[in-house]
This record gives C-alpha cells, sequence and structure tokens, in this order.
DNA sequence: ACAAAAGTGTTCTCCATACACCCATGG
DNA sequence: CCATGGGTGTATGGAGAACACTTTTGT
C-alpha cells in the first residue's frame, strides 16, 4: 500500500480511536556493544521519529503499545515499562504533518485530527536486537537501529521522549533486573557486564560485577561456548525468571 | 450553584477540554501522627472519589492540575509529582455517573461525554495540612481528610490510584527529600521522624535518623519552640531549599 | 527532680569499590 | 607459552541498624 491511500485510510480509521491521546514507544537493543533505539524515517522526507501509535476505542493502552511494537519488531511478548506522560500544550505538530503529507503528494488539511495536540503516554520496550525485524510502515522508508549517543535530530518532541527514557532505565536497571531483556537467550558475563556499562555509560570492575550478578542468585550456567579464539571458552548464561520471582518485594 | 445548574454548565464545558484524558490527584497531608488523603464525596450519594478533572485545550497537562489542587486546596506551589498514566479500557463508568445524577434529580443521558471512557494520569501532591482548606465542588458536599488507612471504598479504579501514589512517593522519599512538603514552614525533629515513620510504615531508631537527616546539610536549626511541656523545648528545623539544589544528581 | 530532647560513642553488618593474584583452557 | 575467561582473597570506606550512655533544659 502506498501512502496516500495508507493516509486516507489511516485518517479515516480516526472516529475509531480513543481522542486525545497517543503513545510514543522507545525500543531499545543492545548490539556491537552499542546501545541503540529504533527509529522510523518519514517516507521522502529527512524526519525521524519514535514509533508510536494510538489507542483504538476498546483497547488496553498498554495492548495498544504492544500492538505498534509487534509490528514494528515482529515480537510479542515484550519486556515494557510505562515512564513518563507527555502533556504540553504545544503537543500539536500541524506543519510537521504538513510537510510529511506534501512531500508524499497528499493535500493537507489543516483540520485533520492529526494536526491536533495529543497527550502521549511514553513506554520503553527492552528487546533481543537479533530477534527483531525491523519493518517500516506505510509512512516510513525505513525502519532502523540507531546508536542512542548518535541520534539524528527526531521531530515533535521525541529527543525529550528518548532522554527521559534512557534515565528511567537506568534509574530501574538494579531494581526491576531489566537488562536481560536486551540479551539473548543466553549470554556470556563479558557480554552482559558490556551492556551494563553501556547503559550505565561508565566502566564496571569485572570482578566485583560477576561477584554481584551471581550473588544475585537468578543466573543458571549452561555448558561453555564457542571454539574460535585462541583461549579459554566462557561459560553461557541464562536468566531464570523462576528464581528471580522468588525474592523480589 | 447547585448540583443541577453546575452539570449543565459542566457538560456543556466539554468542547473546551481535551478529550479523552482526565486527572487523578492523590492530596497527602500529615496531622495528628496520620497519613491523609483528601477525599470528595458526591451530594446525596455515598460515593467517595479522588480530586481530578481535565485538561482544557490550551493548557498544559500540569497547569490543569494544578488548577484543580488550587480549588480543592487554596494553594498555588504545591509540590507534585507524575506516577502513572491509568489505561484500562473499563476505564467508563456511566452507572456511577448516572446514579449520582439521579441522586440530584438530573436525568442523565448515556451519550453524555462524561460517560465514555478516559486516559486519566495520576498525580500525588504533598501539601501542608494545617494550610488547606478542603473546598468541596458543586458536585460534592465535602471535601475532607482521611486516615489512609482507613479510607472509605472509592468509586471508579480510585482505589487503586491510591494505592500506585503511596508506592511511589515511598520509593521516592530519600531520592527526592520531598517529605519536608508535607510539614510546615518549621517543625521538629521527632515530628520529622513520625512523619517518615509514618509514611514508611515501620519504625526508625532516633539516633540514627537524625544523624542522618542533619548529615544531608539540608536542614537549618531555628530557635527554640514551646514553653508547653514539663521539659527541655526540642529545636525547630527549616528545610533549606538552596542546599538541596547544590548536593543532588 | 523529672521528663523530654538532643547528642555521642561504639559495634555490626552489608555493600560497593578497588586491586592483587591464581587457576583453567584452547590453540 | 599466552591470551582470554573465570575465580578468590583481602582491604577500605560508607551507610544503616541497634543500643548504651550522657548532656541539656524547662518547669
Amino acid at each position: 500500500m502506498d501512502f496516500q491511500e495508507g493516509f486516507r485510510l489511516f485518517i479515516e480509521n480516526g472516529k475509531n480511536l480513543h481522542p486525545g491521546v497517543s503513545t510514543d514507544c522507545v525500543i531499545f537493543g543492545f548490539h556491537d556493544n552499542l546501545l541503540k533505539v529504533l527509529l522510523l524515517k518519514f517516507k521522502n522526507t529527512s524526519f525521524y521519529a519514535l514509533p508510536g501509535g494510538f489507542i483504538e476505542k476498546d483497547e488496553n493502552l498498554e495492548d495498544a503499545v504492544r500492538r505498534v511494537l509487534e509490528r514494528r519488531t515482529g515480537l510479542k511478548d515484550i519486556y515494557l515499562e510505562q515512564f513518563y506522560a507527555f502533556g504540553d500544550k504545544k503537543r500539536a505538530y500541524p506543519d510537521i504533518h504538513r510537510i510529511v503529507s506534501e512531500s508524499n503528494s497528499v493535500v493537507f488539511n489543516p483540520d485533520n485530527w492529526i494536526a491536533g495536540r495529543f497527550i502521549s503516554i511514553g513506554y520503553y520496550a527492552l528487546v533481543d536486537f537479533v530477534h527483531v525485524k525491523p519493518t517500516p510502515d506505510v509512512f516510513s522508508d525505513s525502519c532502523d537501529w540507531h546508536d542512542i549517543r548518535e541520534l539524528p535530530d527526531l521531530v515533535f518532541d521525541h529527543r525529550e521522549v528518548v532522554d527521559k527514557a534512557l534515565e528511567s532505565l537506568r534509574q530501574m536497571l538494579d531494581y526491576k533486573l531489566s537488562a536481560f531483556n536486551l540479551l539473548p537467550e543466553s549470554f556470556t558475563m563479558i557480554e552482559l557486564q558490556a551492556l551494563y556499562e553501556t547503559i550505565l555509560g561508565k566502566k564496571l570492575v569485572r570482578t566485583n560485577f560477576q561477584r554481584k550478578m551471581l550473588g544475585l542468585g537468578i543466573l543458571e550456567r549452561l555448558e561453555k561456548k564457542w571454539s574460535g579464539g585462541a583461549h579459554k571458552a566462557p561459560y553461557l548464561y541464562k536468566f531464570n525468571k523462576n528464581k528471580y520471582l522468588k525474592e523480589p518485594d
């Protein structure tokens, strides 16, 4: 489906949506020791934006977010945290929607509901990079990972949304032990440490980090890995959800 | 103004409001060593509810909350934290609105916008109990403090909202040092400790508590207090905002 | 004198940090 | 052998909890 037809259907569907509210998703992934965020680029523009969407009239807020996530990543059962509701009165962007529309030969009506103000609920998601199949929507010509330290300019207030998401992620890292959701099913200690270092933006001492992680009693050691390097093969670990659920609170 | 006229005007004003979104305010106060919450009781019913409201079309989300807070408490410049957005699809309560209306001789139209679903942004506020003048709105015959441990049944999902607010308050207590907002300008160490104990729901050791608080370097000691008891008068302390702003982050 | 408030000292545990060092193993 | 991974030991410092004890001061 092309942009024009997609836009027509999208706007028509407005009457089936819960009014006044949108969602923004900061989807974090981890690859090559870099923390990445999934961004869409609007067709025929250089406008980058976070994935997001709207809530259907008979749909739970979180389900609406999961629907968006599944479409952009191909994944169900994603780790998700709500982190903030953005409610500034300036959150209406008719100009951007107009430019995007006109860049795709669509005449934009400024009375269109999409041009109005939305209060947006921000969620961040943690996904296993290798399982994600980034999938653009009809309005985007790309859906790609971007290093969080080198994001392009973002439309709307999405830069602020990303910053707040990262801040929340950092704060919750130890408390919710959510980092494992960014790794594959099995991973090495070195990989886990690299992930923590990347998220927190600082070096950690290997021995202490390993003691701490193993001390949590939530890791299960599997067999060895690799036969590539000229050295000892690292152990593989797996996050044990059962052990995690026993302890906290 | 009576309920009927108020209701008519309120409903008419719907077109000036941002659609689909409401706000809920958990206003905490501290008195007689009890943590209290401000509740409204709908006129001629036994329905208790949190103060809350809607956002005007050209109004910031947080400003909308402050507008409600000022009307219910008489206070500006209230300490405020957003803690959660409630987005369940079942958040529409036509029956309750109908009963409230009919209890006040208003014929309720189920197509009325107020009967629809709202996504509600939850805020908690911390106020100085003695400065608050609880003020009911046209739909309420009382606006009163209630001990958080003995709340009456609440309408809508407001019980869940209160619980989540208290949880957030507890988590943020040390991090944001927000408890001082629940006390008068000046207070004694004993009062401060009682406040912490009430919020956290556990006893604290006096000596350690005082060392910790004084060690934060954010308290300013004033002159003495009292001449009531047959004993030494306690010091009065004041929260020093300047010292607080220097340290954190 | 008494009672409440305030302060000091000490001990323990737990945790994070830091660093030195050893062992294992695959080529 | 040596590079990498994995592990132990140990010292330090800080926070917090527990408790004993002293000092201050208003009536």
